[in-house]
DNA sequence: AAAAACAGCAACCAATAGGTTGCGTATTAG
DNA sequence: CTAATACGCAACCTATTGGTTGCTGTTTTT
C-alpha cells in the first residue's frame, strides 16, 4: 500500500502525467525531444523524469550521448488495484448497511 | 486530465490512503474517532480530510457537535479510467512498433 | 450552570517539491 | 581538430506540504 502512494504521488503532478502520457503514446524518447515545445527547460524535464523512474513508472536507457527514456506500465496495475480495493471496501460497506436496514 | 491529476495527489499520500481506506471500510466517522489510536493529531487528520475534499474523495456533514466524514468513490472512477487511457495508448504503441517490425 | 467533548481557525515551523541557472563532460557532426 | 549537441550535477530560490500548538466557539453531559 506503501508502494501504492509512491505511484499516485509520482502520477499526482499534471506535468508529469502528460510526460508519462506522452512516452506511452510515442514510445522511447529522449530528453531533448521531451523538452522541445513544451515551457519546461531540460532540467525539469529530466527531475520530473526521476521522480517517474522512481515509482517504476520509467525507465532509461543511454544510447550514444542520448538518455532515452520508455513508459513502464507495470505499476499502473498496482495502482489500478489499490484503486479497486478501495472501492470494494465501500461497496462491502454499502453491502452491510444495506443487510442492516433490512433486518 | 488535469482534474485526475488532483485525485492522484490526494492519493499519493500513505496517511491520507490509510485514512480513505478507514473511510470506505467503515462508513461515516467522526474526526476524533479516525484520530484515536493513529500518531496524527486531531488538526493533522482534519487537513488530510480536507485534501480529500478537495478532490471530491471525501465529504463531511455536521451532527451536532460532530463532523460525520464520509468517502466518495466517483473520482476513483475517473482516476481509473485515466489509467486505462495510458495503459491503452500503450498497448497501441506497441502494437505499431510491431506491426513495424513485421513489414 | 459548569464541565467536558468535538471541532474550527490562525500562526508558525521544518522539510520537500518544482523550477532555474551555471558549469562540467561526453558524444557526434563538420 | 573544432564546434555543436545532449546530458549530468550542484547550488540556489520560492511555494507548498505535512505537521504542531494555542485559542475560540459550540454542543452535550452532569
Amino acid at each position: 500500500m506503501r508502494s501504492a502512494a509512491l505511484i499516485f504521488a509520482a502520477l499526482g503532478d499534471h506535468t508529469r502525467l502528460l510526460l508519462l502520457a506522452r512516452l506511452s503514446a510515442e514510445g522511447p524518447l529522449s530528453i531533448t525531444h521531451l523538452t522541445r515545445g513544451g515551457p519546461l527547460s531540460r532540467q525539469a524535464v529530466t527531475k520530473h523524469l526521476h521522480v517517474l523512474a522512481g515509482a517504476g513508472l520509467a525507465a532509461s536507457a543511454h544510447r550514444g550521448r542520448e538518455s532515452v527514456w520508455q513508459a513502464e506500465p507495470a505499476p499502473l496495475q498496482t495502482a489500478r488495484q489499490c484503486l479497486d480495493s478501495i472501492s470494494a471496501q465501500w461497496d462491502a460497506a454499502l453491502g452491510r448497511l444495506r443487510d442492516l436496514v433490512e433486518e
